[in-house]
DNA sequence: CATCAAGGAA
DNA sequence: TTTCATCCTTGATG
């Protein structure tokens, strides 16, 4: 036990330390990280005699040490843990051979990936526990009540669950493990919603579970009627143990225990006590296959009753699965759809649909699979083994055509049989059933619709589909599908998603609106198979200079952001960073979630730029051209590359701001060059740089961010400095009158647009009209005041006055975003008679 | 009829 | 700690 704690806690500590490490080694963090010695008008000045110093103060007061300092205690705590365990934790004789460890406090299991049963561990503990972090030697897992609802979902059995366990453990498996698993699956995938011959039946081998349901005033409520009774009947599929479904044949078996939790059923809905126990008993018994059940038992929902019986049931303790018997559904039309003979799955493809298909039903659920691992054919191969009606949701109309696309592509689909419906193109398809390929907001929509979307809502709603495909369930809260399940009937439905995670907690209810998460694949281990490009990632730490670093310490936290986003000396890393991949034949993205950081980094590189305010047909023209001409090495986009763009040219990737601690922000970034196209060339390499200013909030959020992507197994390299900079021709910002001048214009955006707001309301409310006359005025005070506030530092007056205006724009707000959406438009057209030119 | 701008929503 | 994207609809152009 004692290695195992340290072990993970190791495992997870390395990272802040070494930064700290490295931190306190470099000459670059002196100024920078000691806030009161702001007279040095250079970084690089005095360097060496104010080392030893600021190592001191860098490791006394930054957060790194501090995260170092935790985790020492943490170390401290481990080892006496460790001790205390020892005393009655034995190891089995031959431990060495087996791959886990399990601890019962935490309910965690850590796997030895260097161990020669690795794999099968892995395969087996994805299937019931959570991956919580996967870097090179050591895995670590968490059992969780979902997890093992999945693992149930997927057809495990609990005692297969705690055998297994039990075998690949090094200690014998605690008794809380085993109590844990058996209490969390007892009432996990016992109660299936099965659509049969188009009616709903919520179906159980447990009959017990199925009377108490039914004793629910909810759910009994909602099953009145002549079609209410339980229908008892063969289960479908048999193994070999499976008894003739004669009671008494199950009654033999019945152990002489369970007899006493028999109690005389007294209710009026026609249950069959005898055979309370038969799920019971072959649980007991059986190993190998919870479809062996004999008998099934089975009540029918009314439509209208599925939603609310649903609900109940979760809140009972019982979540229902959804399954759908799509060999014989008789009633819904087959669809003529197959695979191109020529296409081939990926085995992890092939592994995570086994896990929808493997009872020869389809199960409803969630698949992961990192981005550009091939979600999209994940979804069609199983449009194509259900057959029927098949609706796709997606988040925007460019994936809306993509997924049409990839269906003509892998599939031989007829052109006709797939519909596009977003709000410009309202396709139907011809046959009598076919493939609708929409977005969420479509079909959420609650407000006013045009004719033709009304009249295609009709359609969608007015019939029953066998597949839902949800791309990106990640991004789409709980609530809109919520409204999807409610308005469209489906049989089953998909979720795809490469990060599910939000760091809200709206992502917690996916698991009962869609499905248990089937798979989740490891993106370490697509990397080194050579199906997502292998990637580079570094961290860049780019001091501030003094000036910047001197208004950091003053401002608020809005204008805070704009000053670490805009200090030079990152520009100059990105500058640097552009030229070398440059040169070295790589294309690269550069991301940045701030838009005015964008636009001033990429004209004063001379690169294209997109962000939300680009045409469409612009956007187009310039990710063309970064795909096809040689010359286009680098563009520059806003948060409107995160998903769905696909640039398998590029190979670099420049993260200059960022949404705050957004872990799946990190992931979806990464995401973009996971495809590269020269993937497979011997030694090829993606780079993944994120350039953070040294000392102010954005370290904070790095780490944040990058905790999903380190859980992945990627390693973030420390780079405190770039070796040539200086060396570099026509470096940005190389002297102090320079970079003053940028903290002017710096400081200039943020408050000329706070000054027009205030000026619009105070002063020239009367006058109305004439707005670019105004704006124009007002921008020309707004320099000579910030020119004042810089010359003499004091500026306590000026800053009282803008915190004064501060909340006076909060007020305004409504009328701030216009006006900025105008200038941007403005900017926009000038810019694009600039390119025509 | 294709395109674009503006407005509302989340 | 928060903005910036997106989408859909309507109404205005040539």
């Amino acid at each position: 036990m004692a290695s195992k704690r340290k072990a993970s806690t190791s495992s997870k500590s390395t990272r802040p330390a070494k930064r700290a490490a490295s931190g306190a080694a470099t000459p670059q963090s002196i100024d920078s990280s000691d806030e009161y010695s702001a007279e040095g008008s250079e970084a690089s000045e005095s360097e060496a005699e104010n080392l030893s110093r600021a190592v001191n103060t860098f490791s006394g007061s930054s957060l790194k040490s501090r995260r170092k300092e935790q985790s020492h205690t943490l170390d401290r705590e481990a080892k006496l843990n460790g001790i205390s365990n020892l005393s009655y934790l034995s190891l089995k004789p031959d431990h060495e051979n087996r791959p886990l460890w399990v601890d019962a406090r935490k309910a965690r299991i850590t796997l030895e990936h260097f161990s020669p049963l690795a794999n099968q561990a892995q395969d087996f503990l994805t299937t019931i526990a959570e991956p919580l972090s996967r870097p090179e030697f050591l895995h670590e897992y968490a059992l969780t009540v979902h997890s093992l609802y999945a693992a149930v979902s997927v057809g495990l059995v609990p005692q297969d669950i705690i055998n297994f366990l039990d075998r690949l453990s090094k200690t014998p498996l605690p008794d809380e493990i085993r109590n844990f698993i058996l209490d969390c699956t007892q009432a996990f995938g016992k109660v299936k919603l099965v659509l049969k011959h188009n009616r709903y039946f919520l179906e159980t081998p447990d009959n017990k579970v199925l009377q108490k349901l039914m004793q629910d005033e909810i759910i009994s409520a909602q099953i009145t009627g002549e079609t209410a009774g339980i229908i008892t009947e063969k289960a479908p599929k048999m193994g070999g143990l499976v008894i003739p479904g004669t009671k008494d044949a199950a009654g033999a078996r019945q152990q002489p225990g369970a007899a006493t939790a028999d109690r005389p059923s007294d209710d009026d809905q026609a249950g069959k006590p005898k055979e309370d126990d038969i799920y019971m008993t072959l649980r007991e018994d059986d190993d190998d296959d919870d479809d062996d059940a004999t008998q099934i038992h089975s009540v029918e929902i009314p439509k209208d009753g599925v939603e609310p019986v649903q609900k109940r049931c979760l809140e009972l303790g019982y979540p229902v699965l959804e399954e759908y018997d799509f060999h014989n559904d008789q009633v819904n039309a087959n669809l003529d759809i197959d695979l191109k003979p020529n296409t081939t799955i990926r085995p992890y493809q092939e592994k995570s649909l086994s896990k929808m298909f493997s009872n020869g039903r389809a199960r409803s659920g969630i698949i992961v699979l990192p981005c550009g691992a091939g979600k999209t054919l994940v979804g069609i191969t199983a449009a194509c083994t259900i057959r029927k009606g098949i609706v796709i949701l997606c988040t925007s109309s460019m994936s809306v055509v993509q997924w049409k696309n990839e269906f003509l592509k892998w599939s031989n689909i007829n052109p006709n049989d797939i519909a596009i419906f977003t709000s410009d193109n309202k396709e139907k398809f011809s046959g009598n059933t076919g493939i609708i390929v929409s977005t969420y907001s479509m079909v959420t929509q609650t407000r006013a619709r045009s004719h033709d979307a009304a009249k295609m809502m009709e359609f969608m709603t007015g019939r029953e589909w066998g597949l839902m495909i949800l791309d990106e369930v990640h991004v789409v809260p709980a609530s809109i599908f919520r409204k999807v399940t409610h308005s469209i009937a489906t049989h089953s439905k998909l979720g795809l998603t490469a990060t599910l995670l939000r760091e809200d907690d709206k992502i917690t209810d996916l698991n009962f609106l869609i499905g248990p998460k089937l798979y989740e694949a490891n993106w370490m281990e697509l990397a080194d198979q050579g199906h997502i490009a292998k990637v580079q990632c570094a961290e860049v730490w780019c001091p501030m200079t003094t000036e910047f670093y001197q208004e950091y310490l003053r401002e608020t936290s809005r204008k805070r952001a704009l000053l670490y986003i805009m200090n030079p000396r990152k520009f100059q890393a990105c500058q640097f960073l552009i030229n070398y991949h440059e040169n070295r034949g790589d294309k690269i993205i550069v991301f940045s979630d701030n838009v005015f950081a964008l636009e001033a980094y990429a004209k004063k590189l001379r690169k294209y730029f997109i962000f939300g305010g680009t045409g469409q047909r612009e956007r187009l023209e310039i990710l063309e051209k970064f795909q096809t001409h040689p010359e286009c090495k680098t563009i520059f986009l806003s948060k409107i590359g995160d998903t769905s763009l696909d640039l398998p040219e590029a190979t670099c990737l420049i993260q200059i701001s960022s949404h705050y601690g957004s872990r799946r922000q990190e992931a979806q970034r990464l995401g973009r060059i996971l495809r590269a196209k020269r993937r497979n060339d011997e030694g090829f390499n993606a780079f993944f740089y994120s350039l953070v200013s040294k000392d102010t909030q954005e370290m904070y959020y790095s780490s944040k961010r990058q905790a999903f992507l380190v859980d992945q197994g990627y390693a973030f390299k420390v780079i405190t400095h770039l070796q040539g900079i200086e060396n570099t021709k026509d470096l940005a910002f190389a002297s102090p009158a320079e970079r003053r001048e940028l903290l002017q214009q710096v400081m200039l955006q943020n408050e000329t647009s706070a000054d027009v707001e205030r000026v619009d309301d105070d002063l020239f409310s009367a006058r109305s009209g004439g707005n670019k006359a105004r704006s124009g005025g007002m921008s020309k005070k707004g320099v000579k005041r910030n020119a004042g506030m810089l010359s003499d530092l004091s500026g306590a007056k000026d800053m009282a006055y803008i915190e004064y205006n501060k909340s006076r724009n909060k007020e305004l707000k409504g009328k701030h975003n216009p006006f900025f959406k105008k200038l941007a438009r403005d900017e926009q057209k000038r810019k694009q008679q600039r390119l025509e030119i």
